[in-house]
DNA sequence: CGCACGTTTGACGAAAGTCAAAACTGGTGG
DNA sequence: CCACCAGTTTTGACTTTCGTCAAACGTGCG
């Protein structure tokens, strides 16, 4: 771990996937030592490939998806800082899920998986961490197929802008798009002409955006031209913003 | 286990969530001996409520799904025998997911969820037979994202009709609608009258419908029309047929 | 300045939702 | 044995939404 220490350290403390972790299961995890550089639209790792490595995610963006002949894409799911990946291979006789592309550049850490299966035999703890890791992904993919059974575009797509902000305080607020919108139309099912459509028709409620900047002007205004038409329960989407009389916005869950 | 005994041994040589489990695991899980039984509509849980319980389905058949304040489902999953559902709850502070209701009359065994994190936490087989039922989640969110995010209503028809028989051998077949053509339609996430006019335009490829009961004429012929454009490695999903040059059908998973 | 890339816009057509009426099914009881 | 009923499915007419294609626009960079 020579001159990397300081970083894993670091690592250690902000990434959720080690948190409360015994010492040595992360010591051990953390032996091969293997950060790694990847430009952006480099490709990770590829569905149906062999699996030897899984994957956190320490900076930038990385989407994960799955592809058809038609090349078109699906399960697109964007991911940054924490996320663990394909750690779930190891349940499907080490093939991967899914594919992995860089969406930005971006540093991730790769583990070998063997290391994951041998510690995990013996480490409830790690064990138990990564059925946290596949819940996880569970209540994601549930918020994905919810929204993608909104009614409309510019629901779907407010709900996006919702959850991408649900780290902000206040009551409204300006934020950097982290990824550019053909990913996130990607992500949610529909064509790049609609989520510009989509969002040209949010003005009306208090959205504006301008060289990749998206500006909020009431969160809770916004959450209700989605929330109240998805299935999901308020605690487990990080976008929903719940209102009082005098649409004080209260933050309930953050997903990075 | 009085005079469920010889039922519950059945159960035992049927149920994939017991095979393989030290049988003391499964005498403890199965102590409360509480089979019980639901009539058609009878509602099972609600999403939100506190968690007591998991089930697993002995006959009939189940709906899973979450339901928003318009009254419109989603994330609908139709189950039968064998499955298990609300074990997940266990991961998120004890509250449900989802919702169940019997779309059939049916059987369910219940077991107290306290029972399952007592025995989980010093049986690492029963935690691996826990990931292995998320991990069947998953697979199963994974199918019905990728079917709803690229074909048309008729392609996503053919693709359930083809997980429905995935349990037939041969050319072609004919089987009963194992539940209402309506809940089919809420699972592909369509209208009702959707879904009938896709059927109807499956006639052309050798789809027939009629009292409930689908012939399918050829099941490599029905394949090609949505399985190319499904972006699912092929051994994860039951309903995929391979076809060789003389359309030969090969079947590589069941559902049930 | 010009190029590459991502985004927006317009015109059009295809697909699916909506609503409501009609048709079909299986079961019940006279 | 038939009539009736409730529940489910099909069909038709209409509307809305979205995808498609392609051209124009904007931004950042060498």
């Amino acid at each position: 771990m020579a001159q990397n220490s300081a970083f894993s350290k670091n690592l250690l403390s902000d990434c959720s996937f080690f948190k409360g972790l015994p010492e040595e299961d992360v010591k051990f995890l953390l032996e091969a030592d293997a950060i790694r550089y990847y430009s952006k639209h480099a490709q990770i790792c590829t569905e149906g490939d062999p699996a030897n490595l899984f994957y956190i995610v320490l900076s930038g963006w990385v989407k994960i998806y799955n592809i058809n002949s038609d090349g078109d894409v699906s399960c697109v799911q964007p991911l940054t800082h924490g996320s663990v990946f394909c750690a779930d291979s190891i349940f499907e006789q080490g093939v991967n899920l899914y594919s992995a592309q860089a969406i930005s550049e971006c540093e991730l850490m790769e583990i070998p998986l063997k290391d994951l299966v041998e510690k995990s035999a013996t480490s409830p703890e790690l064990s138990a961490r990564l059925l946290s890791v596949l819940s996880q992904r569970i209540a994601d993919m549930q918020v994905t197929l919810a929204c993608s059974e909104l009614k409309d575009s510019s629901q779907r797509t407010a709900c996006l802008l919702l959850r991408l902000s649900s780290w902000m305080t206040g009551k409204g607020g300006t934020f950097k798009m982290p990824y550019e919108k053909s990913i996130a139309a990607e992500q949610l099912g529909m064509d790049q002409a609609t989520i510009s459509r989509a969002l040209a028709r949010l003005e009306d409620i208090g959205v504006s955006s301008s060289n990749g900047e998206i500006h909020i002007k009431n969160f809770s205004l916004l959450s209700k031209h989605c929330c109240p038409h998805c299935p999901i329960p308020s605690n487990r989407c990080g976008g929903r913003r719940q209102c009082s009389q005098e649409g004080v916005v209260e933050i309930k869950n953050h997903i990075f």
